[in-house]
DNA sequence: TCTGGGGTCCTAGGACCC
DNA sequence: TCTGGGGTCCTAGGACCC
């Protein structure tokens, strides 16, 4: 018998960096990594190639977002600190974000995946979750193979994908979200990694815990600190002794995922939560020798927030700030009014009234305002001129149809 | 040479109401 | 005077994810 569902992780390779490849073709194969801000622009040569940015030298804050495959031999990775990186790997070219090219390419390479199988869940710009079991000729079992009919289904909608963009994926298949997630990972880049229940013990128990979507660093390490470093070793533990360790609800979670049991259904539409805008200072700030500067950020992130709530067409009752200082310690505040605003005077008004609850001695790395408790804005009649966009079309989320 | 920006979900205590 | 539950809303913090 088949599985009763067959659900598909896919995930982009490297995906901002492949994105820059495709503008970069002369980088094909070196180390590139991807963060910071705009100082670091390429120049055009005028014979079609450019002069790029290393990491040597690299002074600031910023983080790096992505890095190639080439780099990532070099011990560079993703959220590591560009100044860090800069010891390791020097000669590395850096880029800047270009988020709005990122966008496009998430647009084109789901709308490829929906051309041939349309229930999709968007988990970001550059995953998602596919659920097969219903499409034509899942179920079929080719050449004896029982899984052979969604093995032809992948690569279908890998080769979409890479027809599409010119970027390849990564897929797994397996019968549901937590062990496709995994299994997408085990045949980076360019992989299609199907498992069934019985691949469990030998495919999945090996790994760390840390693989499992769900346990980070916090939980990884209270396990570590148990003696358990695998998915296996956590299988062999009862679910009494994981409640009595983590509760309940984690405790409980962490059984069934240990033994890949996994119900949830993927989810093709969901309404936003929260709209935020933040941003880190180059230099930390003090609440009242940098006053006019921070003044002048707080009033434009709260401009920021206003203007996407009204572009997505969104309202919200609960207006806040977040504060990181200088030790790295965050803070937030929030109110909630009366009504639901997309109003950058009310919410940067409100959001003054939270910053005046806190403790402005330390010196101050991140400001950030956000806005939650969101409801679909009223039509545009009853409350002004704007116009509204419509809600958007079943499958998509408003990061895709953005 | 520490640690970006945008999210979701959960927990927990207190207020307030029935 | 002392004693209840249950439910919802609000706020703060934290874990986790991409």
């Amino acid at each position: 018998m088949p599985p009763r569902r067959w659900i598909a992780h896919l995930d982009m390779d490297a995906f901002y960096a492949s994105v820059e490849l495709l503008r970069y073709p002369e980088l094909l194969g070196q180390p590139v990594v991807i963060g910071g801000g705009r100082r670091h622009q390429p120049v055009p040569l005028g014979d079609g190639t450019h002069r790029f940015a290393t990491l040597a030298g690299y002074t600031g804050r910023g983080v790096i977002t992505t890095a190639t495959y080439a780099a990532r031999d070099l011990g560079v990775h993703s959220g590591m600190g560009l100044m860090k990186s800069a010891l390791r790997a020097p000669q590395a070219v850096l880029l800047p974000v270009d988020f709005e090219q990122y966008r496009l390419y998430s647009r084109r390479f789901k709308a490829a995946v929906a051309e041939l199988a349309p229930v999709i869940e968007d988990r970001g710009i550059d995953e998602i979750y596919i659920d097969l079991s219903d499409q034509p000729g899942a179920q079929d079992c080719v050449a004896h193979d029982p899984c052979g009919g969604v093995r032809a289904l992948a690569l279908d909608i890998k080769n979409n994908v890479k027809r599409a963009t010119g970027l390849s994926c990564s897929i797994g298949i397996t019968p549901n979200k937590l062990l496709s997630k995994i299994a997408s990972e085990l045949d980076k880049p360019d992989g299609l990694t199907l498992l069934t229940m019985d691949d469990l013990a030998e495919r999945v128990w090996p790994l760390p815990v840390r693989k499992v979507n769900g346990i980070g660093p916090k939980a990884g390490a209270r396990l570590a600190a148990l003696g358990i470093e695998t998915v296996g070793e956590l299988a062999l533990q009862t679910r009494e002794a994981l409640v009595l360790s983590f509760g309940k609800s984690y405790g409980g979670w962490l059984f069934e995922a240990s033994h890949g049991l996994d119900e949830r259904p993927v989810v093709t539409f969901s309404e936003p939560v929260s709209m935020s805008r933040e941003t880190t200072f180059e230099r930390d700030l003090h609440a009242r020798r940098d006053k006019a500067e921070l003044g002048a950020v707080f009033t434009e992130l709260a401009q920021q927030v206003a203007a996407d709530l009204q572009k997505k067409g969104y309202v919200g009752r609960t207006i806040g700030i977040k504060l990181r200082f200088e030790d790295f310690k965050t803070v937030t505040r929030d109110m909630t009014v009366e009504t639901a605003t997309a109003d950058p005077a009310t919410v940067r008004l409100a959001a003054g009234l939270c910053l005046k609850r806190v403790d402005l001695s330390r010196r101050i790395r991140l400001l950030g305002v956000r806005v939650g408790a969101l409801q679909r804005a009223p039509p545009a009649g009853l409350v002004g001129l704007r116009p509204l966009p419509s809600a958007p079309p079943l499958h998509l989320t408003p990061e895709v149809s953005s």
